[in-house]
DNA sequence: ATCCCTGCAAAGGCTTTGCATGCCA
DNA sequence: TGGCATGCAAAGCCTTTGCAGGGAT
């Protein structure tokens, strides 16, 4: 149990795309580096400039396909917000289903475990004549800081 | 209580159009005409490619502001479904609460009612320390007919 | 008669693709 | 060495904006 239990890390991530057969190049680590460094959620834009400002020049390309393999790969989340549909965070988990909870006010993204989505499933059945297998669900509120 | 309740027509929306200060024009009726024809979620362009057959001539940037209006004022829903994050369905209500189920296979959308989120707040709040105000909920599976 | 609304076309973002070169394994 | 990965630039979408003319009220 480390001091901030369950982020995936640099490394952890890096030996994740070896493990899937990837190539681990210069780009992909100064890109895993920085989006490990985001607080909150951050668009491939974002992450675009943010590296440009670092040792190895990364291509718009490179970032865009870097960020999809993650995504695949589950190691990274993509983000729906209400406004912008494109924005990522770092994967909480690979293996424990959670969401995310996005402050309204400075936008730090959290995730959370306590989801009893699925007993809602009965009913919304009964309701659709649907079969229900999955969903998708983000809370919205303030965070402690922001409250104070 | 009509076949199809509590889902708005096209009558109903041009109406509400009118009270919200709006002019009624021959291209939004066209495409509130279009849209209520839509069973599934559609794109802007699926509408625009719709109404290229139509009487009048619309716009690629009249459908693009209708959208944002109907939207604004309510009566049409964006959705978020995973992959394309920029489609529309018509609004079910503007009272009540409720959410989408979409078909994963024939992408067919229904409203359901029976949504008990707020009952995750408390717990949510207690694991993360926010105080959560809202929520976006979406889910997926199979509908009857695609079952059969 | 007002001035909101429209179509057109151009501009603007963001993302993907093609291709020759580079570099990990 | 082989072939995945890269950067660059161009192309591709999708959406918004500017503007002069048109139509609803």
């Amino acid at each position: 149990m480390t001091k901030t239990a369950a982020v995936l890390d640099s490394n952890t991530i890096i030996e994740s795309l070896r493990d899937a057969g990837y190539r681990v190049t210069a780009p992909r680590q100064a890109i895993v580096e920085a989006l490990t460094g985001f607080e909150r959620a951050f668009s491939a834009d974002d992450l675009l400039q943010h590296l440009s400002a670092s040792d190895p020049t990364v291509g718009r390309a490179t970032v865009f396909r870097t960020l999809d393999m993650l995504v695949s790969l589950g190691l990274l989340d993509r983000l729906h917000a209400a406004d912008g549909c494109h924005s990522y965070v770092l994967a909480h988990s690979q293996s424990r289903h959670y969401h995310h909870l996005i402050c309204n006010s400075c936008g730090v993204v959290v995730p959370f475990e306590s989801c009893n989505i699925e007993a809602l499933y009965p009913a919304v059945s009964e309701e659709t004549d649907f079969q229900v297998s999955g969903h998708m669900l983000e809370l919205f509120g303030l965070c402690g800081s922001c409250r104070a």
